[in-house]
DNA sequence: AGTTTACTTCAAAATGAATTGAACTTTGCG
DNA sequence: CGCAAAGTTCAATTCATTTTGAAGTAAACT
């Protein structure tokens, strides 16, 4: 069973209007596999089986399609596609006359990534360089023991650090490789 | 201020039985620098602030000094030990003659490094493409253009998959280097 | 202008995760 | 044995995040 419920048909029929019963499990699929994967990176359920969903059909949504194929409410549906719109996971494709917006997804996944990769890790890593300068200051002083095991503790923080951010631009270049 | 309580102490005076003040802010800097850094892991508050303040004390210290450091219940102690045990980030340092156990980090953090990697990354990425594998065969079949850009689509993920499992090594070295 | 369609906003409800605290177990001591 | 200290467990609570849905805006059609 999917984790996000999509919504029911009848196995081995095509609905009026509707997708036949293996497209909709090859779109249960695929709404799991990125609903699994947000998981791991704290991004929540909804936006996950939209962007799945976007990204199991071979043509473009729109805001409709998407909120009739998964089971949630316009609202989540409008706000999932603006985060998606703001990270460039989805994009906005113009819909030959029609009012409605259609949306796919932007296959360019190496900008997504990279982006994840600077946003948060990189980030995150500065500014955890940035704190533990300070933390080396508030360090108690002393000349006894106990001083110098503190000293060695934040020193081995500081090293960590240095060695997590040289793995960076190991990791960007891996990106680049065989786009 | 501390994204964790610690317990309020008089500034510029050692407490009774306590510790002064410029120890205090450091400890609470320390919490503060696990915390953030857990924030990035999914590991919670207060697990962290133990760790935290475990790590920050030059001694050993017992559950009740954890207990009283960070402004947590018991409960929270006992469990967020028990979860830092389990992982290895804190060992339990018999008290000579004295009931109650007492507490100080691991420093090997490479273990906990790599059992991170292991058993989220390593684990996350493996079953991912067990799950592509089955997402391929649930591919709608067909000859027209749209069975095509599934395909394709599926194909893009796999690769991927393996472009991330490929990378996987290189960062189990990196982690070996200069300890 | 008025109506419909397409979407956005945001306060309130639902969900889910972390935290508490009271009851319980265990171990040491007189 | 009985009491106290140290810790564990887990149901209930609190807290944070996500989701809903009803009200609102904007553009297109008639």
């Amino acid at each position: 069973m999917p984790s996000v419920a999509i919504s029911p048909s009848h196995p081995g029929l095509v609905l009026p209007g509707g997708r036949a019963a293996d497209v909709v499990a090859f779109e249960g699929a695929m709404v799991d596999f990125f609903v699994d994967a947000a998981e791991l990176l704290g991004v929540p359920k909804s936006v996950a089986a939209i962007y799945g969903i976007v990204f199991a059909s071979p043509v473009p949504l729109s805001f409709a399609d998407i909120g009739s194929r998964l089971d949630i409410s316009k609202g989540s549906v409008s706000q999932g596609l603006r985060v998606l719109r703001e990270v460039g996971a989805v994009k906005e494709v113009s819909a030959a006359a029609d009012r409605a917006e259609l949306f796919e997804p932007d296959l360019e996944m190496r900008k997504m990534v990279q982006r994840f990769l600077e946003n948060r890790l990189a980030r995150q890593l500065e500014q955890g360089g940035t704190r533990l300068g300070q933390l080396a200051k508030t360090l108690p002083q002393g000349r006894n023991g106990d001083a110098a095991v503190l000293r060695a503790r934040v020193k081995q923080l500081q090293n960590w650090n240095t060695k997590a951010r040289a793995l960076l631009p190991v990791v960007r270049t891996f990106l680049k490789l065989g786009g």
